[in-house]
DNA sequence: GTCTATACCTGGATAGAC
DNA sequence: GTCTATCCAGGTATAGAC
């Protein structure tokens, strides 16, 4: 196997182990076991551990952009294609009141690090925003685009945070039904 | 200075390093160094880490409670009261910008680490949730009164990790008007 | 109650053989 | 490209003097 084959599922391991550990309580013994390497092999492929959280945001950023690509195709109208977001966070039910989101937990974690990478995964953020952003305009919501995209990630997360704490699976459920509503509402008054 | 003197200036230096830096990234030698005090010292107060994370979770169950009180005592109607919630984020937005929700933040790490001590910072959160629970009872929402707690405890954690995540204090306000006018219409409705 | 000294371990990182 | 062996820093925790 080539060289690229190693790093992705060093890249991969490490993924999955950041967002169900954390960055910070995930050590290279960690990856290494998953992966199935030795300690030593890794430094082949990284020189630091903060090149391997580089690489996770950037696999995250592609994976990322894939979806909303996904979600821009199959979705025929602007509230279609929202819902589609909204909607994700049932599907990932089970793996947000385990571990959370993936994007917000890490921000959160890198934040207090004062780290640099932080602003790196900011930008997973700043994508759906942009995203949602053009989906509000074109619902004809210009003015305030950018805001109600922020205002449902705001949301979104804050169902993640708790769903995380109390493990509540209804309240998931719940909550999405009110997210429903509300982009119902702001469609009906589209222009 | 008698034990309880010193015992008390530990748990007050860590409940802001963990607040600040994160619980696991917080070392002795941090907490040591913010007191003034030796490391070996330390172990006459608290035996373990975990000793001091539960004293800091105590102390802010202490604090949340007295806070809870306060709005309590202050607010003239429920309306009002709740209002206290929602406008603490504006109070504390440069420390929210910086490091996210105290109980927001410390919840997601320890459910990251499998941590004991993740239950008992939930009770955090079920202070915040039965109290909001409470004051929309008396606002004739008792068929609901719980679902908006959380809907509303939702919202402000939203808002804390966005603004973690990008520093944005024209955010918060914009968010914190947007409760508030939430809350008016919830009142308006009012039996 | 507080200190210094120290044991012990884990984690990140390097060197060099294969 | 992968391994083993090893170094070093930092973190938790203990022992024992003062």
């Amino acid at each position: 196997m080539g060289e690229t084959k190693t790093r992705d599922r060093i890249v991969e391991a490490a993924d999955g182990l950041f967002y169900r550990q954390g960055f910070g309580h995930t050590s290279f013994s960690d990856i290494a076991e998953a992966v199935g390497i030795s300690r030593g092999n890794f430094y082949h492929h990284f020189k630091t551990k903060d090149d391997i959280l580089d690489a996770v945001i950037g696999l995250r950023l592609a994976n990322t952009r894939e979806m909303l690509a996904q979600w821009e195709a199959e979705g025929a109208t602007p509230e279609e294609r929202i819902r589609s977001f909204i909607h994700m966070m049932v599907a990932n039910r089970a793996e947000i009141m385990r571990h959370g989101c993936p994007v917000g937990t890490l921000c959160t974690e890198l934040a207090k690090l004062d780290h640099v990478t932080h602003n790196e995964a900011t930008r997973l953020f700043v994508l759906f925003r942009s995203w949602l952003a053009g989906q509000f305009r074109q619902l004809g919501r210009d003015r305030d685009a950018d805001a109600l995209a922020m205002h449902l990630l705001a949301r979104s997360q804050g169902v993640a945070t708790l769903a995380n704490a109390f493990r509540d699976e209804r309240f998931i459920e719940r909550e999405v039904m009110r997210m429903d509503a509300w982009l119902g509402s702001i469609a009906a008054t589209a222009h």
